[in-house]
DNA sequence: TCTTGACATGTCGAACTCGACATGTCACTC
DNA sequence: GAGTGACATGTCGAGTTCGACATGTCAAGA
């Protein structure tokens, strides 16, 4: 049911046809919250239109249909935000869960994929930090309006993900420079693990 | 797919049965990487077994079964470790969703789930807080080992979200404010929405 | 010994999700 | 006017996931 809330969402900021909608999952929303394909959205908005919770705006070339969500759509997805806001609900996340397991790999292994994480991270960073300035700019706002919440979610996510591959990589990395550079450093009394 | 690195990665750190992994998905790894119920979980386990990926080292009472992940489980959970470490890969999380959608509420109700959101990551912060203590003593180590990279993941992940939910609020609380305080304090210029 | 509740596993149908394949439109260019 | 590629939507089968229901074990207490 989580899909339909958040197409939902997506449309109440600003309608979309089916086509956008896959566009912004693969974007921002899909990165760390709800991804889905094309092949899951059209049906749904079609159940939604049906449903009364969408409705269509404008029908385009190329047969490009733009939905927008109705009063009743709006009144479903407040429903569903109040109504269960401390259950977790099974959280898939294949990139966390790479993380979580990087323990099974070598140290040197290990640290290469940190390094690509923190990259990636810090990439994501200033990204989402840009597009937070210019929503600023937009609605003359310091939190850079209700899109901004959102933005600085991503954020401080990809922000706290980028300082613990920093801090992991130095862990490992002490751990493997102790067995090697000892050799040719001056070997400061440490136990040996 | 993965599911069943999921239960090798746990599997690894310590032998366990369906019940126990049931746990442990439920307990840490389920928050933020991969849930898994025990109606997935058993005949996976049972997949695992007739590849070759796990093994059966216990039977106890109650049918109790107790699993070990094998050499070969080890060289395949490597090798999907390894495959592809950039990619995303579809993120579902219901909770995180919930939080992206926070701009659709009324100020007043996205306070009150920044409340309850806040409280919860401070408290998962310090119950993995407590964890990695416990880490660091028992393996006498600053990062405390394998497990320890894991938890701190954890520990940042989660004070990233409470220290979101705290800007957050402030900024909602500040609009919030704005339209009913200006009524008995000094009502320094803002113009009315 | 009977009941209760935690422990432990099994199974099934419904719903969800994805990748692959398919169809057609439109602007641009040669 | 034929070819190319991005735009835009549709569909289907295979695999994944979940909740609900089911079965049985064992310890503790009434």
């Amino acid at each position: 049911m989580a899909l339909r809330y958040a197409i939902l969402g997506l449309l109440l900021d600003r309608p979309s046809s089916g086509y956008d909608l896959a566009g912004r999952f693969a974007d921002v929303i899909g990165a760390y919250a709800w991804d889905a394909k094309h092949s899951q959205i059209y049906p749904e908005l079609r159940r939604l239109d049906q449903e009364g919770l969408v409705e269509v705006v404008d029908r385009g070339a190329r047969r490009r249909t733009t939905y927008r969500c109705t009063g009743e759509g709006l009144t479903a997805l407040r429903a569903w935000l109040m109504a269960a806001p401390t259950s977790t609900g099974g959280v898939k996340n294949e990139h966390a869960l790479r993380l979580f397991l990087l323990g099974v790999l070598e140290p040197e292994e290990a640290l290469e994929v940190l390094r690509q994480t923190e990259a990636g991270a810090r990439g994501k960073v200033q990204d989402l930090e840009a597009e937070f300035a210019a929503l600023q700019e937009r609605t003359g706002s310091a939190s850079g309006g209700p899109l901004g919440l959102t933005v600085q979610l991503g954020i401080h996510s990809f922000r706290a993900t980028a300082q613990w591959a920093r801090w992991a990589s130095e862990q490992l990395g002490a751990d493997a420079d102790l067995d090697r550079s000892r050799a040719d450093q001056c070997g400061s009394g440490s136990s040996a693990g």
